[in-house]
DNA sequence: CTTGGAATGTCAACAAGACTGACTTACTCT
DNA sequence: AGAGTAAGTCAGTCTTGTTGACATTCCAAG
């Protein structure tokens, strides 16, 4: 199978960093994202809803009580975008939108039982997947996807993807 | 396999398993596929061209010759959405399309001499991110990056993802 | 040889989801 | 009181996906 990494076992080559081989992680990484989105794009497909719908859904879940402006960040869409799929799960009660106590500006989003329970059902179509591939490439291969992934991101966006994982603990 | 029985000496036990890391590894995966994209996005902007342009060029680009219906699957949409692409390459001379001479049916795609110097302008711009990132994770971080996303993908994708790997050596 | 089916590609119309720009409403803060 | 912020709305555009209908070409069975 050689990717062609076979690293010679002491002296780190650069051989990793041939085009070809960023040829192929580039495709890989397409492969992969398409995989990664499949099983709950199925399950969307038949629900009017879309994958914004699924993200909108994901990151309230993670952040309860977080504003729109927030997630609009988070999300890196536009207001007008992201209204128009948080009005849809508000109409359909999957999410809940209080005014602020202390800014009545804002709004406060969570998710309603209903929006619970498919954000459950979504998230773990997607979590088996990732749990088998995780599980087949073992945990040192994790750390090294994880640790690839992030040198990946905009600095702005690594500094939000530490800000939720802080928030959660 | 591998049911985790080995763990590693450092005491690692099933952790990068628990609902909390996979949901880490999805937004990660979120973050990171929105970085991979946004440079070659950038230049898309400009010049009245998608993602979809560009993806159709780095396959006519790894695959000279390839077949409007081999293209289809590689990119796993309709062919009618790959022709309003594919249609807008040729007609401004990025992609030539000669009739296939033992099939006249076929189309086999070809990268014109702009063509050919636009796809390597979008992916040189998004090697340079993938440089930067695969220097900064090191080898190994990068060999279990490949074996994660592998694991990843579809199955009818691996395959595919295989198959162009071979073709090109 | 003809004819019908399959494969390949094209055109047209539509929907989702992103975008910009302009605007309103409600609120906060100086 | 006035400036600025948060959220929402309306209208219009663009990319990119979808179906459906259709033309062309090939091949194989009658």
């Amino acid at each position: 199978m050689s990717d062609g990494s076979n690293a010679p076992p002491g002296g780190e080559t650069l051989l990793y960093l041939t085009d070809e081989q960023l040829r192929q992680g580039a495709e890989a990484m397409f492969f992969a994202y398409r995989g990664f989105t499949a099983d709950p794009d199925r399950i969307l497909a038949g629900l009017s809803y879309g994958r914004a719908h699924h993200r909108a859904l994901h990151f309230i879940n993670g952040a309860p009580g977080t504003t729109v402006n927030n997630l609009l960040n988070i999300l890196g869409v536009t207001k007008q975008s992201l209204n128009r799929v948080l009005r849809t799960l508000i109409e359909d009660g999957m999410v809940e939108s209080r005014v602020g106590k202390v800014d009545k500006r804002e709004r406060h989003l969570f998710l309603t039982e209903d929006g619970a329970t498919l954000e459950r059902q979504l998230t773990e179509a997607q979590r088996a997947r990732m749990r088998a591939a995780y599980r087949q490439a073992g945990p040192e291969a994790v750390a090294g996807f994880r640790r690839v992934l992030e040198a990946m991101m905009d600095p702005e966006m690594r500094r939000r993807y530490h800000d939720l994982r802080e928030g959660r603990g």
